[in-house]
DNA sequence: CACAGACAGTTCGATCATTGAACCGTGACC
DNA sequence: GGTCACGGTTCAATGATCGAACTGTCTGTG
């Protein structure tokens, strides 16, 4: 959302709204729940003004979701990766995709627990195993049927299934 | 979020950012949660401008997340009351709350099973019952500990506890 | 019936965020 | 040494939000 926050709201929605609430904030935390670590594939992906997108990637970081660290393959070049507080707001992110599967925009991605394959309920659990897979263990299974709207190496690399949080591999 | 949406995003959650990703319209949600339904009300209790009040609500309107109808006791008065789709919302914010709680935010308001005084799990079951609560067998404790930042008759009416979607008594 | 006040908005100028294009510095590759 | 990709930053234009003022409707009171 805009700039100021929410904070004369006693909530801790309106918390996690000031964090997240931004344009493009939870989308950056779902390209990085999907792999997506370096600023030129982020940009890619979204169609983000590189300004706007700095400015998040910093926010996110200051705020203890994302951690940049140096690109051991390339001097100068940062990763953005998830920290724990990043990788535990998975759920709130499924919630709002299962959400949407229901209301808005069906047949889309399905989530599956890698152990089994079954597909994750709205709760976020494995119904055959009754456990709730943590987020690693989650494989994203992209919609075939559906017609693709980008063809950035991003959206590309995400057409086959993918577990969460495993690198993107850019060809 | 802003006005343009996420068009080119091929995501369901791109697809709920935007409806929902719009300052203050998940706020609106969760005081129409809490029992708000009237604009006043709404007003009162979030510090939002009427004119984006009153745009985000015929927005959620619009895309069938609240429901107009006329209040039986104020002729030329609405009231906003969620739909399906809109109860169907709890869970997007049960987990962002639960998330700020856990990493931004916590000591906030509980929410517990009316049928057994448990407290909800991250998932929004009741622990004790082995059951998810709908969202009408659910209350909101506050947390009376906490200074109140807020004098608003909205503010002051959930200082007690209260079953969601049941509509607030403004005395 | 006149009048005041509450309510539910709409309108309007000022402020602030986002956008997209252009620019810049660094390191990799030839 | 020169070129290119990458990761930003800067800038003017656009668009959303803000807060205050205004409008119209209905209610309650005298």
């Amino acid at each position: 959302m805009l700039g100021k926050d929410y904070e004369r709201q006693d909530c801790s929605i309106a918390r996690a709204l000031e964090v997240l609430g931004e344009r493009w904030t939870l989308l950056i935390v779902r390209d990085a729940l999907y792999g997506v670590r370096r600023f030129s594939d982020f940009h890619a992906h979204l169609d983000v003004p590189k300004a706007v997108l700095s400015q998040r990637l910093s926010s996110l970081v200051e705020h203890g979701i994302l951690e940049r660290r140096p690109d051991p393959d390339h001097a100068g070049r940062n990763l953005y990766e998830l920290t724990a507080a990043g990788r535990d707001l998975w759920p709130v992110l499924h919630s709002m995709l299962v959400w949407a599967d229901n209301h808005e925009f069906p047949n889309s991605r399905r989530f599956v627990h890698h152990a089994c394959g079954t597909k994750l309920d709205g709760a976020g659990a494995c119904p055959a195993c009754g456990v709730t897979p943590a987020v690693d263990e989650i494989v994203m299974q992209p919609n075939v049927a559906r017609r693709n709207l980008r063809d950035d190496p991003v959206a590309i690399a995400l057409r086959k299934p993918h577990r969460l949080l495993e690198p993107i591999d850019i060809g």
